[in-house]
DNA sequence: TATCAACCTTCCAGCGACTGGAAGGTCAAG
DNA sequence: CTTGACCTTCCAGTCGCTGGAAGGTTGATA
């Protein structure tokens, strides 16, 4: 299967598959044409990625799932440990942002937001309220 | 003022301050030795520049905020809309991100975290649930 | 006066995770 | 035999810094 198929079925642009293999993260076989070759195995790594990525793991945290993934011999509390670091690292965001959003809130509010040139963001923005 | 003091006073990295002049947000004078020279207003942009960016703003809208703080004409509008929009932005983000958690909270409960290798984590990244 | 640390300068490279584009090879259809 | 859709590699750019090398300046101390 040609990387344009693989990208297909993995929903995952074909540079984006190119790339992953550049970091060693697949490795496809080779046609003697020099084209990329891709078997039902790589097409279900390309999906694990393309879901792990989408679930907000780094391609470094992806490299360790896949790993696991392949090691048949893994234990569970391996997967659910980096599960649990990147949920407290979501919940970090969450938090940062729902902080940011409060304040800019208020900020809008208080802005009239009309052709004057007085502005509560502004003056915020400057001297730090 | 030489640029280690305008990095204390504004909480900006000095890296980060001359960075921000290559792309062209500040102009300090320079002495005679060819050190930067930053005056009470640059110092007041600079904190502006801080306080803007930590509230997400990227630079170049962080640019356009500069721009109306200096524009003693400017419309309150203005700013506003570009408040609104980062507003809008940080509202998607964390619905973005709460959506992420609810998904890995759900998969990490499911997963018991022992030396075994079966794993509800590693069976949703691979077969999509 | 020599020297030393603590500043300052410029320039170049790298981070993460791609993305775009140029220049060129391959393949299948008409 | 040409066309167009594929595929290849390689290089550069994104964003917002950050680190480091190599060298100049300053102010205090021996």
């Amino acid at each position: 299967m040609n990387i344009g198929e693989a990208s297909e079925r993995s929903g995952l642009p074909s540079k984006t598959i190119r790339y992953y293999e550049d970091i060693g993260l697949i490795r496809p076989d080779r046609g003697g044409n020099g084209y990329r070759d891709y078997a039902a195995t790589d097409i279900h790594k390309l999906r694990f990625l393309q879901r792990s990525r989408g679930l907000g793991f780094s391609v470094e945290e992806c490299r360790q799932l896949l790993a696991l993934y392949e090691d048949k011999d893994r234990a569970s509390v391996d997967v659910k440990d980096i599960a649990e670091t990147k949920l407290a690292e979501i919940d970090r965001k969450i938090r940062e942002l729902t902080e940011l959003r409060r304040t800019l809130e208020h900020l809008v509010h208080a802005c009239h937001g009309n052709d004057r040139p007085d502005c509560p963001i502004l003056e915020e923005l400057s001297d730090g309220g």
